[in-house]
DNA sequence: CGGACAGTCCACG
DNA sequence: CGTGGACTGTCCG
């Protein structure tokens, strides 16, 4: 019996994360949803009851982590990513920002043609783009990380402990140097 | 409907 | 150079 296309069940995943491990949605579509923090998902939330399917996405992300996989194979369910410009931002970052490398909130506004009445201002546009960041119900996946300021590293959702993580996935990445406390792949 | 935001640029000192 | 202000779209109460 195949999970119906509208029904989230979840699964934890182990990660290296300092937010400790994920919780993923899938559906019959594929991964809906990533959350850092695996407490934040309702204790009563369906769990995900598929051996194979669960393997799949947890030896995906356990490649990330690792430094084994640079892309990602899974297929995606887009629903949660909100209205069409929402979702166009994230499939431009999606698709055109590779692993170790970055784009800033501004450039990436520009490029994701969801603002074309802000095509002569780019720094009113950024400001919404990092609200669609801390929308993303993709996160890891669609690298949001990979999304910063002009001038340093721009902001992260879940308070300090967010910040941690984008320092983290960046510095796997290679884009920032290990800091004495790296606990990742050298 | 009102407030809070994961930014950017420009005009000042 | 450091600071301060105006401004976006989107979500949540």
């Amino acid at each position: 019996m195949e999970t119906s296309a509208d029904r989230i069940e979840w699964l934890t995943v182990p990660s290296p994360l300092p937010s400790g491990p994920l919780a993923v949605g899938v559906t019959g579509l594929g991964v809906a949803a990533v959350h850092f923090v695996a407490g934040d998902v309702l204790p009563g939330a369906p769990r995900c009851a598929d051996p194979h399917r669960a393997a799949t996405v947890t030896e995906a992300f356990a490649a990330y982590f690792a430094g084994r996989s640079r892309s990602w194979s899974l297929p995606l369910d887009w629903r949660l990513a909100g209205g069409d410009g929402h979702r166009a931002v994230l499939q431009t970052l999606y698709r055109t920002v590779a692993y170790g490398e970055t784009v800033t909130y501004g450039r990436l506004a520009e490029r994701s043609g969801a603002f074309p009445d802000l095509a002569g201002s780019p720094g009113l546009a950024a400001r919404a783009v990092g609200q669609m960041m801390g929308n993303n119900p993709l996160p890891v996946v669609v690298p949001c990380h990979r999304v910063v300021a002009a001038d340093g590293l721009g902001g992260f959702g879940g308070g300090r402990i967010g910040l941690d993580v984008k320092r983290w996935l960046l510095t796997l990445e290679g884009w920032l140097a290990p800091t004495l406390d790296w606990d990742g792949p050298g």
